[in-house]
DNA sequence: CTGAAAGCGCTTACAG
DNA sequence: CTGAAAGCGCTTACAG
């Protein structure tokens, strides 16, 4: 910037303030400065103006595990909501391990990130930060949650599956300490309905774990297994397609998510769908103070084809005709 | 640090040289100094060292397209080799287009980041740049490259379909301006042998273009169908299940990459399998000067059942004593 | 409308 | 072994 004032035969700070664009430069000035120095590909130095205004310009991004298929989603749409407002994003992989977690927001913090956007390892409590947080997971509970009506969505899938006449449901429920699967369950449960008989399997919420359950599942055990996350149902329709139970005709099968691979499985997944791009937008809208909480975002239910009404065994009319 | 020194009697300079373990500073004086500043919860300013030395700590890593499933690996390998040296990672998506690639590396630039790691857009040509940078591409051309050894795992596949004695193979090629795919096809090409029969389809890597193809495929017409990308191949094997058509018996089928969703395909996929870990290794020792180039990192293929001998129909004894 | 000066928090010669 | 000083590149009151 000295080099950019010498030059120009004027100050450092007239140079700023043309840059900057604060309107205390004669028109014809700031346009010549601004000219030049767009010439000579002059680029004000962020470790500068970090160090002048405490701001770095920079969003914190702190998640689970990017291996995992839903996190890349998240990643992908809070940098662009990021970028949108001139923010970069610093991002960290906490491994799923709530120790890393931790030492991650400390990196993140030391690093100057203006802000910290964190879908926390299940089960895990964030506090203390002396930067705006926000936190992609489930319950709105401290106003600076920003998450998806995973609840909703649950209902929307368990009314689905009474309406079709499933009364006894198998729920892969996915971790037991996750709230997000969490609440999912509960809201499977409630629009089940009390009078449905349900069983529920905690696991992870791996394809491997899917592969599992599909494998262990007792055909006739249960009308429909409703899953917490679409890896588990990719696993299990695998698994049940291996052993040859036909889904829906045998048992339907819903997960939750709308991961692509729901699209070309058999037969392609009944599933939920979150909207992330509007939760980056709330969670980085949030963070950088436009917005003054978190709120829930609507989710949708995807029908496909891998739920059916149950087959009537022992009570068709055919049947009892016999 | 000038509160730290204050409270400890001492200079800031010497607090941060005993701080950075320089040396300098008496062991006694140095450990009280650590001691205290640990105890305060003293984080030292990355902005105010970015000032004075002129590195940042920091390492961009452009990606094309996070919410293509083969990206999210390489970002979670160089995060971590980047983490183990105490790097932080900026992260940019390109959205897989040129123009935004170029703003990206401005805008990180700008930021001072100390490196840049680019999985280039296909066809784009990166100049100029002040920092160390490692393109993760395919050829090893200027020295800077990192990647793996496409040619050679297209070789093994192709040897391995040619030892099933294929000898009619359709090749989904992905995109025509990737050289990643162009050498993928090209070692398919030279291990199958020039006696083969080739046909070679391009489209882009999608999903949905398997899907497509899988669908056009005239049985028959060739009795393997090689994919330069796991996505191919899982859309074509979606595609000729639902038209009734059997993997391998009617068409082997191979893909590229080891994406888990091959895992639990119908067949499993018979593939190749990159080194993440070891691209991610040499790249960020690459640009942080411990390795003096990149290289070509092997590669593995994974033998699973969607490939099998061709079906003899026309040439089989039995068939011909009918 | 423009400029001189201070100061953000570090690190690094240099002096003692 | 320790400290005083300079300077990295900005921005922001303040003075003119």
């Amino acid at each position: 910037m000295s080099d950019l004032a010498r030059r120009l035969g004027v100050s450092v700070a007239t140079v700023s303030n043309a840059l900057s664009g604060k309107g205390r430069v004669s028109p014809e000035l700031a346009e010549t400065i601004r000219r030049t120095a767009e010439r000579a590909g002059y680029v004000p130095s962020h470790a500068g103006r970090a160090l002048r205004t405490g701001k770095t310009g920079t969003i914190g991004l702190i998640v689970p595990d990017l291996s995992n298929p839903l996190f890349p989603t998240f990643a992908q749409a809070i940098e662009r909501a990021a970028k949108r407002r001139g923010y970069a994003v610093l991002l960290a992989d906490s491994l799923d391990d709530a120790g890393q977690q931790a030492r991650e927001i400390s990196t993140l913090l030391a690093r100057g990130a203006d802000a910290l956007i964190v879908i926390p390892r299940r089960g895990t409590q964030i506090e203390h930060i002396p930067v705006p947080l926000a936190l992609l997971d489930s319950l709105a509970t401290a106003g600076n949650t920003v998450a998806s009506d995973h609840r909703g969505g649950g209902i929307l899938i368990g009314q689905h599956l009474r309406e079709q006449g499933h009364r006894n449901v198998l729920i892969l429920a996915g971790n037991e300490t996750s709230t997000v699967a969490g609440e999912r369950v509960a809201g499977l449960r409630e629009g089940l309905g009390s009078d449905v008989k349900l069983t529920t399997v905690h696991s992870l919420a791996s394809l491997q774990a899917g592969l599992e359950q599909g494998h262990k599942f007792q055909p006739g055990s249960a009308t429909a297994i409703a899953c917490a996350y679409d890896t588990l149902a990719l696993g299990v329709l695998s698994a049940l397609a291996q052993r040859g139970i036909k889904v829906p005709e045998d048992v339907s099968v819903t997960g939750f998510d709308d991961l692509i691979w729901g699209q070309i499985s058999h037969p392609p997944l009944t599933t939920v769908r979150q909207n992330f791009n509007e939760i980056a937008e709330i969670a980085i809208g949030f963070v950088t103070g436009e917005i003054d909480r978190g709120q829930l975002v609507p989710v949708e239910m995807v029908m496909r084809s891998s739920t059916a009404a149950p087959a009537k065994v022992s009570s068709s009319p055919l049947q009892g005709a016999v």
